[in-house]
DNA sequence: CCTATCTCGGAACGGTCATTCCAAGATAGG
DNA sequence: CCTATCTTGGAATGACCGTTCCGAGATAGG
């Protein structure tokens, strides 16, 4: 009987992820979103509630499209130092170049708001900041499995870590860091992991 | 002749600071900061310009009166790698116990919101960043000195990587991580720094 | 075709935003 | 004391905020 919804919510998704995470959250009015999307203000609220439930659905949709492939494939690498290297690689690139240069991380960006004092967003971060964490663990156990790693390098807190230095990655991104500089800095954080001379895979090396 | 000025600038500045740094740039609004500080709007339109010029003028305030003594303290520290790890203790603690808990700190906040397009408020981003760099770099250059580092650390990105791990450490607090995961993950950090066993240095110390 | 039920566009609402303006108060040289 | 000059508190302004409401349009079962 009823009538349908005539616009596809995912889709509309990214179009609002596009511009809460250009201009943040609490510097996005709901008009700038209509405009954005084509869809009104009325077919917003009524599939989205409130302005915090958009920002909470185009953060979810942020981490479901960017952050989980990138940290699905960076989990599945069988590289090991050099996946984490491309991940990072990958990772400075877009932040530093194109058209999304300079936008940072919607999930680091969510973090400095006072979004992040709402439970549901903070869900949100914590589940990424994990997620994130045990991509890396995965990455590094790979690497000490190819024998790329030195023996005292703990897993778990090396993956720490990295994640955090992600962060700090995606912040200076924001105010003009350079990608060299970026590329140089993540460079040197892995350089102390990695075992002195090359490694007979499986069997670790001397010392 | 004139009327003079009824109330001290840099007093009500710390005011503005906190609040500024508590809820955000976007989130304040001007009738906040006059219920904070006491100040009519009048007074801090003709002392500041508008709210643009009050933040820059609070966040250069912020680095005076909060991050410049530490970052000078740091560099100034005798014991290298004890002093960096007491720089990081302090920070986290500051960040996750207290009256200020959860506030993370202005400057790296300031790095995920709009006002970091600024030029103003860029430049005061980019100093900030250098003096944390030079100050740490200082610290491992005292740390080098006194036979705490392995010889294959080199100072100028070990003093990015600390510093943008700060940052990280500063965005992971405001989303409530724990201080015993941040001291971890900083701890990890700075241990592949250190030399393997004590070293001679060459002017010895005790421990 | 008819009608119940949902969606949609856009107007309307009260509140708050940053900013300006003005009259009253304070100051200090004459 | 007087007055020129600045500061101050508070009202006024126009724009925009998030949210609600309503009439019109679309849909699909009967």
């Amino acid at each position: 009987m009823p009538d349908i919804k005539h616009f596809n919510p995912d889709v509309v998704l990214d179009d609002v992820v596009r511009v809460f995470w250009r201009q943040g959250m609490p510097t996005t009015g709901i008009q700038a979103l209509v405009t954005a999307t084509g869809v009104s203000r009325s077919s917003l609220y009524a599939t989205f509630g409130n302005k915090d439930g958009l920002y909470a659905a185009a953060l979810s949709r942020y981490i479901e499209q960017h952050s989980t492939p990138a940290f699905a494939q960076l989990s599945a690498a069988p590289s090991g130092l050099t996946s984490i290297e491309e991940f990072f690689a990958g990772l400075i690139h877009i932040r530093c170049h194109g058209e999304i240069a300079g936008w940072g991380c919607m999930v680091t960006n969510a973090h400095a708001g006072p979004e992040c004092s709402d439970p549901t967003i903070r869900t949100l971060l914590d589940e990424h900041h994990r997620t994130l964490e045990s991509a890396l663990r995965a990455a590094l156990a790979t690497a000490s499995h190819l024998g790329q790693l030195r023996p005292s390098v703990d897993l778990d807190t090396a993956a720490a870590v990295l994640a955090t230095l992600a962060y700090g990655v995606n912040l200076r991104s924001r105010a003009g860091a350079e990608a060299e500089t970026l590329t140089a800095t993540v460079s040197a954080a892995l350089a102390p992991l990695r075992a002195r001379h090359r490694a007979t895979p499986q069997e670790e090396s001397p010392t």
